[in-house]
DNA sequence: TCATCATATACCCATATAGGAATGCGTCAA
DNA sequence: TTGACGCATTCCTATATGGGTATATGATGA
């Protein structure tokens, strides 16, 4: 039996969960301080549950944690997950420099656009 | 007419492209160089037009480049976008570092859980 | 205990998407 | 011109997932 799945088993890391524009706004959000559910709901502008959703989805990841007070259950960022990523994204950095000294490549660039016209 | 969608209008950002494994693979093999579509597709393990989509995704995000060499052509990485990402992430780097001033609320995190069994 | 508030989960729907196979399309060499 | 090669696109299927509503769970206070 071939099960084909419509994403690698490894969905659920810490790239995948910022792909999620709303889960950016969250963690940008938390940024300034930890915060019940409903209050990030309303800032986001969508249900409790959504937000729920995604804070699940942030918290299996490792990239906020949470603490009862009272009723209710604050969440607060941990952006020790984030680091790898900019870990990651780093490693290309002298890929990024390297594009100052591309300017011929570019230009190649453009001219097979023109051609392609 | 309520149109409900799986994922935000952004969907097609570098953040979404990167969140695909196969797709930081092909951005790690670019590194050692340019290819053709084929020999990423041997070296990923998957078909060809599989390696084709996923280079799709990379080039409409900017992330790779593309230029014609007799028949083929060939994938070189640009990792300007990248940088955004590492920018982003980077922002947050006053929490990692925070957090090696929190055990204090780390111990309150281990009372809770042992509170929870 | 019971009412209430805060949050999480279950369920449903529509869309996004990864994967393969088949096929189309363009390019080069003979 | 024609065959072969390299790559992109199309079509299909199964799964993942975001969003909402309804509901369950949990915690608190009277």
């Amino acid at each position: 039996m071939m099960i084909i799945m419509a994403r690698a088993a490894t969905t659920s890391d810490v790239f995948n969960a910022i792909a999620e524009p709303r889960r950016r706004e969250i963690l940008a959000l938390l940024r300034t301080g930890e915060r019940p559910v409903t209050e990030l709901s309303q800032e986001l502008g969508m249900s409790q549950p959504g937000a729920s959703k995604h804070l699940r989805v942030l918290r299996e990841v490792g990239l906020v944690r949470d603490r009862k007070a009272g009723k209710q259950r604050l969440y607060d960022i941990d952006a020790r997950g984030l680091q790898a990523v900019h870990e990651w994204t780093g490693g290309f950095e002298q890929f990024w420099n390297e594009s100052f000294d591309r300017l011929d490549a570019y230009v190649q660039e453009l001219k097979q656009e023109r051609h392609e016209e």
